[in-house]
DNA sequence: TTATTTACTTTGAAAATCAAAGTGCTTTTA
DNA sequence: TAAAAGCACTTTGATTTTCAAAGTAAATAA
């Protein structure tokens, strides 16, 4: 059996866009600095990443205010649900292909 | 619970890297021509990438003839394999928290 | 009014990736 | 026997990716 490594999704190779995701699919929304602590990683970094996600559309942001202060939150989309799935499911035939052998 | 992302080794974060690793763990040897057809890529990029993997001695090179052609075999090394497999069950770990959530 | 917070954008440097060309050796072909 | 081709690279250089640091704007807190 062959593996369809180019079912692989060049978004998820990052390690930061993988943890991204992962968040993102078990919360329903993480905001801007939660995210930044969670990952360890500086603003401007984060935001990159967060705008690369968005440009592919598999993430959307909502801006709302927090008492008085500005929040920003992550959300997933379903197209980036769909696209996380299916690169997680191609992972998994590796795993299992290896797992047999 | 809280998965270690830092536990993803980064060699393996490249697809090319990800399939050698995958071929040399179902295959106990492949040889240099077979990896680069299989991988559709060039010879100075398997080159480099097979370079890389022998650099964290993930595996190692035997060179032979085959009758009178040079023929260069690459093998996983046992710490190799099971720096791969970590990183395998690090990814799963990661996908089974996505399939409770 | 000065400092701080938030959520960026911009800049620039460093690292990674890759194709293409070059290399040296051998073997096959004309 | 000369030329072409195969093998397994190395080198070069261009492009892309990644990242930290600095800059920004708008608002709030002290």
């Amino acid at each position: 059996m062959k593996i369809a490594f180019d079912k692989l999704d060049k978004a998820f190779e990052n390690r930061v866009r993988l943890q991204i995701m992962s968040v993102l699919s078990v919360n329903s929304r993480y905001d801007f600095n939660s995210l930044k602590e969670l990952l360890n990683i500086t603003d401007g970094n984060l935001a990159s990443h967060l705008k690369g996600l968005e440009k592919e559309e598999y993430i959307m942001v909502h801006k709302s205010f927090l008492g008085r202060k500005p929040n920003t939150n992550y959300e997933a989309t379903d197209k980036g649900k769909k696209a996380f799935k299916d690169h997680l499911d191609t992972l998994e035939q590796l795993i299992k292909q290896q797992k047999i052998n």
